[in-house]
RNA sequence: GAUCGCGUAGCUCAAAUGGAUAGAGCAACUGCCUUCUAAGCAGUAGGUUACAGGUUCGAAUCCUGUCGUGAUCACCA
């Protein structure tokens, strides 16, 4: 037997139990991969397995044990202590973990084959995006390659807001304010002179509450608004006209931002196209007695046995709500594609929301609404507080970006052919690494003063290192006389831990990326990156690793090196992060 | 007020879903560039995991209560 063919310790310990003990082990084997204070490079923890055997945890320990080294014969030792199975890799095992990570299947994963749609970003078509939506949109960008990575067929969609009364909000402002100006003649983004407008409406807004001392519903510029909406949804061409106008103007600048961010989106869908099939899906409702009509004509369902207040569906001028308009896209969603899930990427802020949102799916007898996730990320904070749009304190999108690539031309030491690109791909790498390093659940504080980090553990250390990387093996054909292939030896054996703790790390790839996956969380992939590269950079920094005069040494290194510059490429690029091989 | 989150080093974040002595980065302080990229490496210091109970071999993680904090509760989106 050839011991490339072994499978791994994970493996042999099932055959194990069930030779042993038969046991088809449907419960959870306890491994641990990390390395505490004592020796070992893998452990299985005994306590749970002795409740399903109901034998003493050492007997059981030792003959598992036993069990594994025959096995391996030569590779593996073991040893236990206080209900713990302690494995220690012997060279062999390396050599024979090395080996499977030389082959490509070691990154390919396919354990699922869903076909996934994913909804983000999701922008209102009245102001331009900013931080919050960065956040929103990386996650949702980094979730589509790690589910696509693991086998998925992805779709990823965003739901542009393009109506409502936000929207005829900026353009009532447009209308009395600034009509003879667009965005050509102003030289503003389209996005940022739309959503000029928009915060001026709020202005004038609140100016007339002040003054006249009146009820918000009573304000002259939100009755115009009023107006203007009822005006467009029954078509009005005048208003229609403008709207369209207006909406390309936004278009035009989140077509940048995306551009800027390398997002793309396979299909995007708009509010105003699915809005009136949602609500005759309303009236459908009420016909068959699962919504009711108040007497002003307005329709409602009752939310009271899910502990909700009732909730709005249509005005009593029948005009659409925002739910109105889900509902319609959903249930089109799932009669116009073959989906297994749907996945909605939305801050927390909504969590109740998409909870209503189900149960009014489910009311309506969409047997599907299990397919659906609402993916809830936490909110990103500024340091002086909440971000609130309406009165200018966000930070935007476009802002955020053009910083990050500034500060990349400052730090950049070297001149280079493709300076533009080069700074975009340091400046995007801090950021997007920043944002996915976080956990989607926990918030995020940014401090607009203090700016993202280009040292210590960021997207920046990652590129540094990566690039140190391929810039060591091109040295190493260069140096060594070797032109074909990298080369393993059979006698690797190192006179340190460096080579090793790379092993070890790099055979958790799959397991995290997995983990990754079944949770929607890029960060559980980023995290481990940096742990690659800051083991990378310990071999680094303490071993000479090209030598010509022992090029068979320095070859077993570089399989190593090679491997590691894989992984960081491969999980970096789930995070939508673009690698350099020279910085 | 009600409901649902969150609380880990001065700051920003980890911690294998209940495992062994809670780890990194920033900031501070020491060292290391004539030698493969110092955007780096090696080290020092920093913790009663908000607090009090409980569950068990074992808790930052699960349960209860208290305090702090955030989100949601609109004919807004």
């Amino acid at each position: 037997m050839s011991k490339y063919y072994l499978k791994s310790i994970e493996k042999i310990t099932k055959k194990c139990l069930y030779d042993l003990y038969k046991i088809n082990y449907n419960f959870k084997l306890n491994f641990q991969y990390k390395k505490k204070s004592y020796p070992g490079d893998i452990t299985l923890v005994l306590f749970s397995l002795s409740k399903n055997i109901k034998k003493p945890i050492k007997e059981i320990g030792e003959n598992i044990g036993n069990y594994l080294t025959n096995y391996f014969n030569g590779l593996i030792k073991y040893y236990i202590i206080n209900g713990f199975l302690n494995f220690i890799f012997l060279d062999g095992y390396y050599i024979f973990l090395l080996k499977n990570m030389l082959n490509p299947n070691f990154y390919k994963l396919n354990f699922s084959s869903k076909n996934i749609l994913i909804e983000f970003s999701s922008p209102n078509a009245n102001k331009p995006l900013h931080i919050g939506h960065i956040r929103n949109i990386l996650i949702g960008d980094s979730i589509s390659r790690i589910l696509s990575s693991v086998g998925n067929n992805i779709m990823k969609i965003q739901m542009i807001n393009d109506r409502g009364i936000h929207i005829c909000k900026s353009m009532i402002a447009w209308k009395e304010f600034g009509i003879r100006n667009t965005p050509i003649k102003t030289k503003e983004k389209g996005d940022h002179f739309v959503g000029r407008f928009y915060k001026m409406f709020h202005l004038i807004y609140d100016k007339e509450i002040k003054k006249k001392s009146i009820n918000g519903k009573e304000a002259p510029i939100l009755k115009k608004a009023r107006i203007l909406l009822k005006k467009w949804e029954d078509g009005d061409k005048e208003t229609i006209k403008i709207w369209k106008m207006m909406n390309k103007w936004v278009y035009n600048g989140f077509k940048k931002t995306y551009n800027e961010l390398d997002i793309s989106f396979d299909k995007t869908e708009y509010e105003s196209d699915i809005y009136n099939f949602g609500k005759k899906i309303i009236e459908n409702g009420l016909k068959n007695g699962i919504f009711f009509k108040k007497k002003d004509g307005s329709i409602w369902i009752d939310l009271k046995n899910e502990g909700f207040n009732n909730k709005l569906l249509l005005r009593s001028d029948k005009t659409s709500v925002y739910i109105t308009q889900d509902i319609g896209t959903a249930i089109n969603r799932f009669n116009k594609y073959k989906i297994d899930n749907l996945i909605y990427i939305v801050g927390k802020e909504q969590n109740d929301y998409f909870k209503i949102l189900f149960t009014i799916l489910k009311r309506l007898g969409c047997i599907w609404v299990s397919k659906i996730y609402h993916l809830s990320y936490e909110m990103v904070f500024l340091s002086s507080g909440k971000m609130k749009s309406r009165e200018g304190q966000v930070i935007s999108a476009d802002d955020l970006i053009y910083q990050m690539i500034n500060m990349a031309k400052k730090k950049l030491k070297v001149q280079c052919k493709d300076y533009n690109n080069y700074c975009k791909t340091i400046g995007l790498s801090a950021l997007k690494y920043y944002f996915l390093k976080v956990d989607p659940s926990k918030k995020i504080v940014f401090y607009p003063e203090k700016s993202i980090d280009f040292k210590g553990k960021t997207g920046i250390y990652i590129q540094y290192t990566y690039s140190r990387i391929r810039s060591l093996e091109t040295k190493f054909f260069e140096e060594c006389n070797i032109t074909d292939n990298y080369n393993l030896s059979h006698s690797i054996i190192w006179d340190n831990i460096y080579g090793k703790n790379i092993i070890k790390i790099i055979k958790k790839y799959p397991f995290i990326l997995k983990k990754s996956a079944k949770n929607l969380n890029p960060s559980i992939l980023a995290n481990y990156i940096y742990e690659v590269s800051k083991k990378f950079n310990n071999l680094y920094q303490n071993k000479k690793l090209i030598d010509p005069f022992t090029p068979i040494k320095s070859n077993n290194y570089m399989n190593i090196i090679h491997i590691t510059g894989n992984i960081l490429k491969n999980g970096m690029n789930l995070l939508g992060i673009k690698m350099m091989n020279k910085m």
